[in-house]
DNA sequence: AGATGTGTTGAA
DNA sequence: TCAACACATCTG
């Protein structure tokens, strides 16, 4: 998945484009009683050899706009900007996945965007959802809807609509990223959203580790190549200004990229549950300083569950984050790596794992 | 292993 | 821009 290149698109300037491209298209007033097969969507064909009903490789096309079929029989969806496609998620029904193009669509292209069903149940002003939109970055939103919870917000937000300024704005810097993550407005410094990561059971389960998307480690944090079993410290701030070390490294027995050491210290501390939501950002200028930041599974906003996060004035630790590792490995094998790589945690659990200055 | 989401391509 | 399709990657 590839939410971060959304991120870079967020600008007002992209969404003028995108509005700009979108009207040229006629829309596409299908209605969803009517289901005209697009393409050449057959799901079964007859073998006639044998007379016997054989599953064609070929899935059912979608009646809807942003909608794909996927091999279970779920469906998915996603938009394009940019040239490129946003994955949205999948859903068991189909207009499920309409919807949730639709409302990606709103927040990418605006009002008049062509969607679904959007416009229909829409003429109702619902001017909280337009500012809830519009007060989520298109990373959030994607992500609301890849894990189901945008109703859930929206309601929340809706609850809570008169505890924010009554524009519904949340602050957002120079760099266009919006700092939807608790009190951490008050940073002076700017960052660049790098990835967020819904957390799985196992990833705040006892393997004491988080699965860093592999596409996001490669991207944000590429390890030397052929001395992968090092590993390195990489050094992350939150928003209380502590700074968490983890050990980052490659696992060949899965073939993931994964924070070892000092992860399951942070899970405990912050409470995380499977679904919370961690995000890391890097700092844009020249002392790449890494954060590390977390929001609840529902994403309640800031008026409603606090972050335990102190006005403690931030402290810069560390000029450099990575620190190479030495090689103590003996073994290469993948699962022999890993059960090492457990057992050590093991050892070291009583051991710090955050120099606290 | 099954589900998810990406790489890629061709059509519009 | 968009969907089809194959399949690499991820999750449980």
């Amino acid at each position: 998945m590839d939410t971060s290149s959304v991120g870079e698109t967020t600008t007002s300037d992209s969404i003028s484009m995108a509005r700009i491209s979108v009207a040229s298209t006629l829309p596409v007033t299908k209605s969803p009683e009517s289901p005209c097969r697009v393409g050449s969507g057959t799901s079964v064909i007859i073998d006639a050899e044998v007379g016997v009903e054989a599953e064609s490789r070929k899935l059912p096309s979608s009646r809807f706009k942003g909608v794909v079929p996927q091999p279970n029989g779920r469906w998915g969806a996603q938009i394009y900007e940019k040239h490129q496609r946003v994955w949205l998620g999948t859903f068991n029904e189909e207009d499920e996945a309409a919807r949730a193009y639709d409302i990606a669509a709103q927040r990418f292209r605006g009002r008049d965007a062509v969607t679904n069903f959007k416009p229909l149940s829409e003429t109702q002003e619902d001017d909280v959802e337009t500012a809830f939109l519009n007060s989520h970055s298109k990373v959030e939103i994607v992500d609301m809807l890849r894990k189901h919870t945008y109703t859930d917000e929206l309601e929340q937000s809706r609850k809570n609509y008169g505890l924010f300024d009554g524009s519904g704005k949340r602050i957002m810097n120079k760099d266009g990223f919006f700092s939807s993550f608790g009190v951490g407005d008050r940073e002076a410094k700017a960052r660049e959203q790098l990835f967020e990561k819904a957390v799985t059971p196992s990833d705040v389960g006892k393997l004491n580790r988080l699965v860093i998307p592999k596409q996001h480690a490669e991207k944000h944090f590429p390890l030397k190549s052929g001395n992968n079993s090092k590993g390195v410290l990489l050094n992350f701030e939150d928003t209380g200004g502590k700074v968490w070390r983890f050990r980052y490294s490659y696992w060949n027995s899965s073939q993931s990229y994964v924070l070892t050491k000092g992860w399951s210290r942070f899970v405990k501390e912050k409470k995380l549950i499977a679904g919370d939501i961690v995000s890391f950002q890097r700092s844009t200028g020249p002392d790449n300083q890494l954060y590390i930041d977390w929001k609840p599974r529902n994403g309640s906003n800031v008026a409603v569950i606090p972050v335990p996060a102190q006005p403690i004035p931030m402290v810069r630790l560390f000029g450099v984050n990575i620190f190479e590792v030495p090689s103590n490995e003996s073994c290469s094998t993948g699962k022999r790596m890993r059960e090492m790589e457990l057992l050590a945690l093991e050892c070291r659990k009583k051991q710090r794992v955050i120099d606290a200055l």
